[in-house]
Parts: structure tokens; C-alpha cells; sequence
RNA sequence: GGUCAAUUAACUCAGCUGGUAGAGUGUCUCCUUGACGUGGAGGAAGUCGGGGGUUCGAGUCCCUCAUUGACCACCA
């Protein structure tokens, strides 16, 4: 059987195998079980419209590792999966998709729209999650939900109903941002700022009845129309004349007032800014101060209205052109200055937002950020890295309200409904059949939708059932970590945050894990636009899942950025291709063979050493795993399983495994199966495919590892003075290794190797590692003994602490040379010896330092020392 | 304008609670040893951005400067 297995690892040939056996034994499904302690993750649900890039492959692999891991580990756990409706990024694809048949939204119609969108869910919307499937992601998928199903949907109208009632749901005519092309309102968190390069016009107004001039300055002449005042500092020495009096606004001719506000700066521009409620946040906070009339002048399409006389039906930004060159001609026009100033965006389709006032529907933030904020603060909630809650803190504590509704048919429709007799507005689950107050049945639902994020905000919860009280929601709620990246804290965190608390009285989870984006091999963003984004399937196509979560996780620290290479991509594979290979070796030598439990007492030191190794990566790789230093865990599995496993302990176990009359050959096989077991086990939450596969081999093609315990520290298994003692004759034989190469002296040459120690239990080590010592350091035989009898003095030589190791190269010697390299090592360990002498000798780190810092210097000393002398020796021979 | 992060070997990055710097890739030399050349052995390579400070001791803590990046922000 193991014969059979290809010399390199074929992820093709298991992937797809594994994942359906997965599947078919319901592994990932979990149920309530009070006798286990659950681990519960949601998973940040992609959207319908979404296909799999690199920051989901990252987002998932990290999610997946906890969950893998913590099912190991014994808990109950659910990840729970699903998608989101994605409101406006859906209704973009299904306008765009109507528009290639030639038709609009408006031509067929809410009920056939919704049809459409529908239809296209089925079709398109689980391909995301069949993606996720090829990473390896171990979700419950018998649990999928979709923020728009019935029950998440309840799970909406309940929550708008109950913020209604209590009065944070609001409807009102505010500034909102608009987007004119998607033609609906966004959020604060959904606009964009940017640095733009753009104008600053100064013009003038004149003052009523005078022949004098006010100068304003202003980079959005175009809302000029909509002016209802002008406005200065009440302490600006300049203009307090003005005050009072009004100008005549150019090119409409209308009167307007020069109030005084403490919002304008005295510095900037001309000191005297023109107020626009309607088209501007700031303006229309004054505006609401002063009483002034809002003026809009333009169409949600962005053209101006009626209001703009002239201009009318003229688009914006061919507005600003006409009314520039109307103003010059007349003469308002003072100057043009270029001006660097930053205008928002719609995130989606980035196109330029317009404040407007509109009638909508918001939710009041203040009292539902505040215990959100406490929760942070008083460490029910925390973020890793932690500086992520100081980003949280300071949205919260600057929050708005947020506007909820949306002029989108693709969502949840808000259950309001209007009496057309007597206006009153009922909000409700269901549409009643009279209005409460005049009775008419003259019902009409509130045509918009709402925010996309309103109903991910419940996600936490109404996945497990909410607002029915299910056995899930008891308990797997909370859920014990979210896992996303930094970009969407506002969007999503926060809001899942306040919502879990009011509705569930609790945190919607306690830790959350960010990480950063998956940038390009220049540092770039991936975007469809540059063209610079990797396929994730295209890897998992060419180097296997388990290459690409591994690349994902290596050398990345939570919340940083990482760049994508290919080089490393290979690297992981080539790892997997190792474990691949040293498990083969393993399987072809226990192959038929019974690998029976074996008494540690018939253990050889080497054994010993990496069963004790073995032990303590358990421990620190489970410490690394519990504060999310993942990218740390899995640089230590790699460094044990390749050094210490593959090209040490395999290679010292081989002359036992060759050597049929070895009394400790079953030692050995009884070691490299358990240390392989438990490496896999570590590796399994990072590579879950290829340790699957292997671990089948082992242990049995019924078994899974996805449920096999998670190795756990063993005092049994803590063979520290081995592990010291394997150290030792490690550095023995890379000290020859180096000699060797130093000599140009090539493998195939061997020789006598003496190892000299006055040290009997030095040389006892020795003996007893004799076998691999022979093999790994190139020697034909190995003479362990107390004095150097037999050596000549043509020989190479080297020393560890303890012992001197002499390889007599008769042919090979240079006395000169040699002389030289000893040396050098008398030099090294002299700067060596100082350092620590003179750390020792110092007062303060005598006294001070720990006891055990100060001991492990003190055993640095006698070490050095110890092999100075021996060097020194070896030269006073040498010179003779 | 505010906040935060980054600055460590040629490149990309790790480095937890302060105790003489690590990995991968690349590079150089050697090796077809019966798991693996997607391999093995060995080597070269870093004044840890600059300058202060705290400390017996700082890449690690504090201050400051520089550069880069991100986020937030209503200066028209």
C-alpha cells in the first residue's frame, strides 16, 4: 500500500475525496449537546454576487483553523454559514442584467423585479459557498441561512418593530448622503473620502441697496442657486457691519440674509461662506439654527430642478460650467483658485455623493452605542490585535444616526404602512387591513428597503433561530470569536455589537480576530479594476487548499497586511510534499507490521528527544493557538516537523530501521508513528486535507483525524535531560559536518571519528547514540573513549562542551591549518568568555537580574571555559 | 487636522510578557545516501530608520525626528 503512494503529494487526487467523505459523515453538523461545551463562529456571510478572492480565502482558513481545532479539543462546535442579500450590489447586477434585454426596473415592475432577483439567487447566489467548500471550510452547511429567508427575515421586522416602539427607529427629513447614480441613499459608513483636486471660485455677492460687495468663496458654485443665506463669524471684525443686512444672490436675484455662526472659519477663504441647507450637512445644521429655508435644487438624478431656473434639467457638474461662465460674465466672478479638498464617494459605484434632504427612515445611535462601548471597555468584548477597539471606540463615540432605509426593491421592505386618508403611519409585521385611526383600508407599505447591514447586524443571532427562543440560540449564543477583516468594523462589528446587546442582552461574541488585507506582490490592492487579483482556486487548482491556507497563515501576524507570492505558495507546497514524503517513509517501514504500544522505558535517548519535542510543540503551539498567534503556531509545526522530524530524528532512526537484529527497532516504529500521529494532529486545523489522508493510511481508512484528540502536554513525555543530551551529539555532528565541508571532504569518504571526554557520562551519551552518531557523522567507526590514545596528531578536530571530537584525515591534515582554525575558535570563544565574565562581574545584573538569567550565564561560563580548554589543549599539541 | 500602524539579511515578513536576532525565497559550495532534488549537508548576508531616555540589560518600554501607508474628520 504505501509503496503504491506517489512520490510527490497530488492534492487532486484526495481534496474532493476527503471533502465528500466529510460531508457524507455529517462531520461539520452540529447539534445541541448539553453535555459539551460549545464553540460557536459564524461566519461573515459573503454575498450572493461575491466570488471567491483572497481575503475570503484568508477570513475562512482562519476561521476553519479555530474550528478545526477547537472540534479536536472536544468542543461542541458550529460554524455556522451562510450569505447575505447584498441590497444594492445585487440590484446593480440584476438592473445591469435587465438592461442587456432592454429593460428598466420601472418597465416590469416591483413583483417581476423580485422574481428576477430571486431566480438569480438560486442560480448564482451558492456558488460562493461551493468555492468555500474547496478551501476546506468545515461549516455546518445543513445550517446555511440567508439574510433574507423567512426566518431571518422575521427576525428583521421584529428588530425594526421593537427599536420602533422604543423610539429609536425615527423617521425624519434629514441631510443624507445621495448617490445619484444608484439613486438611493447610503450610509455615513458607506461614503468614501478622497482627496480630489478641484477649484475654489471667489464670488461676489452685493449687499442690498449698496454698491458694495460681499466675497465668498466656494468649490460647489453650482448649489449657489439653492443659497438661503451667507453667513461669517460673529467675532470677525471685518464683517460685523454686515450683519443683518442682505445680499442680493447673483444670477437668481434673490434676497438673502448675512447671519452670524460660530461654524464658520475666520480663516479660511474669505471668512464668508454662502449657506445651502439642502446640499450640504454643515449648511444644513446652520440652516436649522437660523431658520432658513431649504432650497433644493436638483433631481435625485443629479440634473437640476425647477428650482434652478435657467439651469434647469442641466446636469450637475454642466450646471457648475454655465453658472462659472454666467458669473464671469456678469461680474461675480473674483477669481479661481485650484483647491485640494476632500468629496465623498459611494463606495459601490463611486460616483460623487450629493447631500440632500430626504424623507428617511434612521435609527437614533447615541443610547445603543453606549453599551456597546461599555462592553469594550469593560472587556466583555475585545479585540485581537487590541488596537482595533480603539478604532471601534472612537466610531461609536463619534457615531450618527444611521439612515436604515434604502431606495432599493432588492431587501426588506420596511413594514411601514401610510393611511392615504389620514397619513397616520402604522408600522407593523403584517400590513393591516383598516388604518387604526380613521379606519380607511387605503393602506400603502413604505416602498423602500432597508440597509443591507440592518439585517447582517442581526446575523449572530438571527442564524440560531431568533426571535423564536430555539434550543440553538440558548446555546451557541454568544459565539465565542468573530473573525473579519479591519474594513468592515463599521459596517458590520459594531452594529452586530449594539444589536446582540439590545436584543439579547449579551455580546454577540467575545473575541474579535482581525486580519488584514491580501495585497498583490507590489503591496497593491487587489482590484478587478487593475486586474492584479489571484484566483484562490486557481491555487487551490495548481498547489492544493492546504498550500494555499498555509500561505495564508505563515508569517502573518493578526491585523497586518500580507502580500501575495507565488514563491510562497510553492514553498507551502513543498512542505506538504515533505510531510507527503517522510510519512511515506513511515508507512512503508510499519507496513504490516503491528505497532504495539511500547513501554517509554525501552525508549532510546533519540526516541525520547523527540517524543519530548513532540510534547512541548503540543504545549506551545496550543499557547500560541489560544491568543491567536496562529502564523507563530505554524512556523513552529513547520520547524519541528521538517528539522527536528525529518532531518534529524528520521535520519538518526534509520540504521535501526535497517538493521534487523536492533533491539530497539520497535522503539523506534512505535515513536515515529506516535510523533507523526501527533504532528499531524497540530498540522490538521492548517492542512486538513493531506493530514486527513495520511492519518487514514496510519490508522485506518474509516477514522478521521477531524475528531482525534488534540495532542495535550504529557509530564510523561518530558524527557528534558535527553533532549539535552540529543543537543549535544547534534552539535557534535554538525561541528564534523562543518569540518568536512570546510575540507571539501565529499560523503562517500568516511573515517574513524573519536570522541574524547573525561566525562563518563559524556561518553556514556555518546555510546549510547552511537549507532545514528556513526551515520550522521559520516564515521566508519566511532571511538568513544577517556584520553586521546590512539589519535595522532594529524587530525581534525573539533570540541562541544564536554568533549573533543578528532576525525584523523591523514591525507587531508594541514597542520597550518588547522592550527588556524583553532585559533579562530580560541578567538570566538574568548570574545564569548569576555562577554559573560563581564556580565557577571557587574553589580547591577548579579543583584538584579532573575536568579534564572544570572544561573544560565553562570552555566554559559563553565561551558565556554570548559571548551577553551580543550581547544587550548588541542593547540599546545598541535605547536609541539 | 486627528488617530493608528509600519520602518529588522538582497526580497517578503516573523519576533508573546525586555535577557547576546529568526523563517521563507534568493544567493554561494558540496552531495543522485534505499521518504522526498517540490530533496540533503554546509556557508555568506542585519550598526533591528535616525537621535535621545528608562534599565544591570532594549529590536522589544518612553520621548523625539524622518519616511511610508491606512483609517477617521463638516473647514465652505
Amino acid at each position: 500500500m504505501a509503496q503504491n503512494l506517489d512520490k510527490t503529494y497530488d492534492p487532486s487526487q484526495v481534496e474532493e475525496r476527503l471533502y465528500k467523505k466529510w460531508l457524507d459523515q455529517g462531520y461539520f453538523h452540529a447539534e445541541v449537546d448539553h453535555k459539551k461545551e460549545p464553540f460557536t463562529i459564524v461566519i461573515p456571510p459573503p454575498n450572493i454576487t461575491g466570488h471567491l478572492h483572497m481575503g475570503h480565502a484568508l477570513d475562512n482558513t482562519l476561521q476553519d483553523i479555530l474550528i478545526r481545532w477547537k472540534r479536536m479539543q472536544g468542543y461542541n462546535v458550529l460554524w455556522q454559514p451562510g450569505t447575505d442579500h447584498a441590497s444594492i450590489a445585487t440590484e446593480v447586477k440584476i438592473v445591469e442584467q435587465m438592461a442587456k434585454e432592454g429593460l428598466t426596473k420601472e418597465e416590469i415592475g416591483r413583483e417581476a423585479f423580485l422574481d428576477r432577483a430571486w431566480d438569480w439567487k438560486e442560480k448564482y447566489g451558492g456558488k460562493i459557498l461551493l468555492q468555500l467548500q474547496k478551501l476546506g471550510s468545515s461549516c455546518d452547511w445543513e445550517r446555511e441561512r440567508f439574510t433574507m429567508d423567512e426566518g431571518l427575515s422575521k427576525a428583521v421586522l421584529e428588530v425594526f418593530l421593537r427599536l420602533y416602539k422604543e423610539g429609536y427607529i425615527y423617521r425624519g427629513a434629514k441631510i443624507i448622503n445621495w448617490c445619484p447614480q444608484c439613486q438611493t441613499t447610503i450610509s455615513d459608513a458607506e461614503v468614501e473620502h478622497e482627496e480630489t483636486k478641484g477649484n475654489f471660485w471667489h464670488i461676489r455677492y452685493r449687499i442690498k441697496d449698496t454698491n458694495e460687495y460681499i466675497q465668498i468663496a466656494t468649490t460647489r458654485p453650482e448649489t449657489m442657486l439653492g443659497d438661503s443665506a451667507v453667513a461669517v463669524h460673529p467675532d470677525d471684525e471685518r464683517y460685523q457691519k454686515y450683519i443683518g443686512k442682505t445680499v442680493i444672490l447673483p444670477l437668481v436675484n434673490r434676497e438673502i440674509p448675512i447671519i452670524a455662526d460660530e461654524y464658520v472659519d475666520q480663516e479660511f477663504g474669505t471668512g464668508v461662506v454662502k449657506i445651502t441647507p439642502a446640499h450640504d450637512p454643515n449648511d444644513f445644521e446652520v440652516g436649522l439654527r437660523h431658520n432658513l429655508p431649504q432650497i433644493s435644487v436638483m433631481n435625485d438624478d443629479g440634473t437640476m430642478n425647477e428650482e434652478a431656473g435657467l439651469y434647469s434639467g442641466l446636469d450637475r457638474y454642466e450646471a457648475r460650467k454655465a453658472i462659472v461662465k454666467d458669473l464671469e460674465q456678469q461680474g461675480f466672478l473674483v477669481k479661481i483658485e485650484d483647491h485640494v479638498h476632500n468629496v465623498g464617494f459611494h463606495d459601490r459605484c463611486h460616483c460623487v455623493i450629493e447631500p440632500m434632504i430626504k424623507m428617511q427612515w434612521f435609527v437614533k445611535m447615541e443610547e445603543l452605542a453606549k453599551p456597546a462601548i461599555d462592553a469594550l471597555k469593560e472587556g466583555q468584548l475585545r479585540f485581537v490585535p487590541e488596537r482595533f477597539g480603539k478604532i471601534y471606540l472612537h466610531w461609536l463615540e463619534n457615531i450618527r444616526d444611521w439612515c436604515i432605509s434604502r431606495q432599493l426593491w432588492w431587501g426588506h421592505r420596511i413594514p411601514a404602512y401610510y393611511c392615504q386618508d389620514c397619513n397616520e403611519i402604522i408600522v407593523d409585521k403584517e400590513k393591516p387591513d383598516t388604518c387604526p385611526v380613521c379606519g380607511s383600508s387605503r393602506l400603502k407599505q413604505d416602498e423602500d428597503t432597508l440597509d443591507t447591514w440592518f439585517s447582517s447586524a442581526l446575523w449572530p443571532f438571527s442564524t440560531l433561530g431568533w426571535p423564536e427562543e430555539t434550543e440553538e440560540l440558548k446555546y451557541f449564543y454568544p459565539t465565542n470569536v468573530l473573525v473579519t477583516g479591519y474594513d468592515i468594523i463599521f459596517f458590520w462589528v459594531v452594529r452586530m455589537v449594539f444589536s446582540g446587546i439590545e436584543h439579547m442582552g449579551e455580546v454577540p461574541f467575545k473575541d474579535v480576530l482581525i486580519h488584514g488585507l491580501v495585497r498583490d506582490s507590489q503591496g497593491r490592492k487587489m482590484s478587478k479594476s487593475l486586474g492584479n487579483g489571484v484566483d484562490p482556486l486557481e491555487v487551490i487548482n495548481e498547489y492544493g487548499a492546504d498550500a494555499l491556507r498555509l500561505t495564508l497563515v505563515t508569517g502573518n501576524a493578526p491585523g497586518n497586511d500580507m502580500r501575495f507570492y507565488w514563491e510562497r505558495v510553492e514553498a507551502s507546497r513543498n512542505f506538504a510534499n515533505k510531510i507527503w514524503n517522510a510519512s511515506r517513509f513511515i508507512l512503508m517501514n510499519i507496513e504490516g507490521k503491528e505497532i504495539k504500544p511500547v513501554d517509554l522505558s525501552e525508549l532510546t535517548p533519540a526516541d525520547r528527544w523527540i517524543l519530548s519535542k513532540v510534547n512541548t510543540l503540543a504545549q506551545e503551539v496550543t499557547d500560541n493557538m489560544n491568543k491567536y498567534e496562529l502564523g507563530i503556531a505554524v512556523q513552529k509545526l513547520h520547524d519541528f516537523f521538517w528539522e527536528e522530524f525529518c532531518d534529524w530524528y528520521i535520519e538518526m532512526v534509520k540504521p535501526r530501521l535497517y538493521n534487523a537484529e536492533d533491539k530497539t527497532n520497535k522503539a523506534a516504529l512505535w515513536t515515529l508513528q506516535t510523533v507523526l500521529i501527533n504532528a499531524l494532529k497540530l498540522l490538521h486545523p492548517y492542512m486538513p486535507f493531506i493530514t486527513e489522508e495520511i492519518f487514514m493510511y496510519i490508522q485506518d481508512q474509516e477514522k478521521t483525524i477531524m475528531f482525534s484528540s488534540w495532542p495535550e502536554y504529557r509530564k510523561e513525555w518530558d524527557f528534558r535531560q535527553e533532549e539535552k543530551e540529543i543537543e549535544l551529539m547534534k552539535q557534535g555532528i554538525r561541528n564534523i559536518r562543518n569540518l568536512r565541508a570546510e575540507m571539501n571532504v565529499p560523503p562517500s569518504k568516511k573515517a574513524t571519528v573519536f570522541v574524547i571526554s573525561e566525562d563518563k557520562e559524556i561518553r556514556n551519551i555518546f555510546e549510547k547514540g552511537k549507532v545514528f552518531f556513526a551515520t550522521l557523522a559520516y564515521a566508519t567507526e566511532v571511538k568513544i573513549q577517556k584520553d586521546k590514545l590512539g589519535i595522532g596528531e594529524d587530525a581534525v578536530s573539533t570540541v562541544i562542551p564536554g568533549a573533543s571530537i578528532f576525525i584523523p584525515f591523514a591525507e587531508l591534515v594541514d597542520i597550518e591549518k588547522e592550527i588556524e582554525r583553532l585559533e579562530k575558535e580560541r578567538e570566538r570563544l574568548t570574545k564569548e568568555i569576555d562577554r559573560v565574565v563581564k556580565k557577571l562581574n557587574n553589580q547591577g545584573f548579579v543583584n538584579k537580574a532573575p536568579e534564572a538569567v544570572v544561573e544560565g550565564e553562570r552555566k554559559k561560563q563553565e561551558k565556554y571555559e570548559n571548551m577553551m580548554k580543550q581547544v587550548e589543549e588541542r593547540l599546545q599539541g598541535l605547536k609541539k
